[in-house]
DNA sequence: TGCATTGGTGAACGCTGTTCTACGACACGC
DNA sequence: GCGTGTCGTAGAACAGCGTTCACCAATGCA
């Protein structure tokens, strides 16, 4: 209809007003912008200034609503645990419940890029966080644990969690980044790079070499959430009457307290 | 005694040559530089400038010698095994011979400020990493760990190592970068937080909030990892004699194997 | 003595996070 | 209705980053 080149008369620029149609810049659109620019570019590729290109804004604009881009991280972070349920602590199916919030937090994790490097930089104590942390808590001393044992065993499930996760996408982003080779061939290069080494001095890496390429990684989580679950387990006191076995522990209590850093 | 605007007359120009002074510049020397930086100005102040400036030397001649960042880094990696020795595996004493080096590493991480979080973006399969895998393979078989455990095992102890030093070193290096506040005092804060919440809601942060706050890193430490080996231990099959007690898992093995993601 | 090769130099490119100045549209009081 | 003030955005700028390129000087070899 109008002829693309033509000048704009005035009168068209004077009503050119997209005011209704320009959405208020708010945190809330940052954080889902970062989101998206997350999960086509990766960590790596996420920069204020492609949020604020997604946002068809300057970059400045983003600093009136967020202070840094550290924040704008822990924003993300916290957006990512919207919707996250913990169900009411069971002293009776503490160790399923505990396994099944470790398959959830690693199923929320993967579906965004790289989150899980974002969630270890992370402390898990902001205000949205903390219901979370105490439900977590909860369930673990409801299991018996004591409470030195509880103290440390978030700590050591998300550590578990983000590390193991973290590790899984970079093996997987590494490998489909350069899309020539498929994975199959990847773990077949893979596994003659062990095959190759000299089998007298590395008898034990090749006696393991074909489990730790062909398991798949739902399996290796679930066997190191296992090995997790059973070291909470065997500090357990009868005090509540556990899963219906013996949940002692298999060694004495030699741990040494050690002197302290300070 | 010269004037310091004068230019500088073109013998004089010419007779500069330092030469014979200049130590040259190798992948060795390189990595030297990179670790005093580091222990400077820790991880994110480690720049390929600053490296250069440490061996006064332009940048680029640096690439002469290193293809990148990230291969730097991994020479700082492999580096840093230099000098690691972990004893002849003794199947009675697998457990304390794991702990042993898991307390190495975590001391030897500590000693090169950041150095968890270069750990944590390897990958430990260089040439001259593998042969302490294979020790550490060859413990943990020793222990009568089946080969699927010991193949995770490996995985499940430096996420562990990297993850709890990387997150100690944060908090140190958070708060003695303000360094207007001391310890005593930050841990008086997060107390007066926890103590802040309401009770009714969050019972079981409150119940231990003390101990999160009062243990030292070393208990922490040697705690989760006394978690870990008793995890693993309850792996072990009894084909030779274990620590002296009964080590059969506590709970009954439903380790479901999940799907393969491929 | 001349030449070629090696290895460092300095400038440049494109990117980053962050800050500063200025402008333009809105809401309000007269 | 009109000036005024405030708020939020735009655009340029700064310092620093990893990396590359064309040049240049000093070395060893013929």
């Amino acid at each position: 209809m109008t002829e693309p080149d033509m000048p704009t008369p005035p009168w068209e620029r004077a009503r050119r007003r997209p005011a209704p149609a320009r959405v208020p810049l708010t945190r809330e659109r940052i954080v889902d912008a970062a989101f998206a620019v997350l999960d086509r570019e990766g960590l790596d590729g996420l920069s204020m200034r492609r949020v604020a290109a997604e946002l068809d804004v300057a970059v400045s604009a983003l600093y009136a609503h967020v202070d840094n881009k550290d924040e704008l991280l822990e924003l993300m972070y916290r957006r990512f645990f919207d919707g996250l349920h913990l169900p009411e602590p069971d002293p009776e199916r503490w160790q399923d419940q505990l396994k099944e919030y470790a398959r959830q937090s690693r199923v929320r994790l993967l579906s965004h890029r790289d989150m899980a490097r974002i969630s270890m930089g992370q402390m898990p104590f902001s205000p949205e966080l903390l219901p979370h942390v105490e439900k977590l808590l909860a369930l673990l001393r409801a299991g018996g644990l004591p409470d030195r044992v509880t103290a440390i065993a978030g700590d050591l499930l998300s550590t578990y969690i983000d590390g193991f996760v973290a590790e899984e996408s970079i093996w997987q982003s590494r490998y489909q980044g350069a899309d020539t080779k498929s994975w199959t061939e990847i773990r077949d290069d893979i596994r003659d790079y062990f095959a190759s080494l000299p089998p007298d001095r590395f008898p034990n890496m090749l006696a393991i070499a074909n489990l730790m390429v062909d398991e798949s990684n739902d399996y290796r989580f679930e066997l190191g959430l296992d090995i997790l679950v059973r070291g909470l387990a065997s500090y357990a006191e009868p005090t509540p009457p556990p899963t219906g076995l013996d949940t002692r522990p298999p060694t004495g209590p030699d741990t040494g307290p050690a002197a302290g850093e300070s």
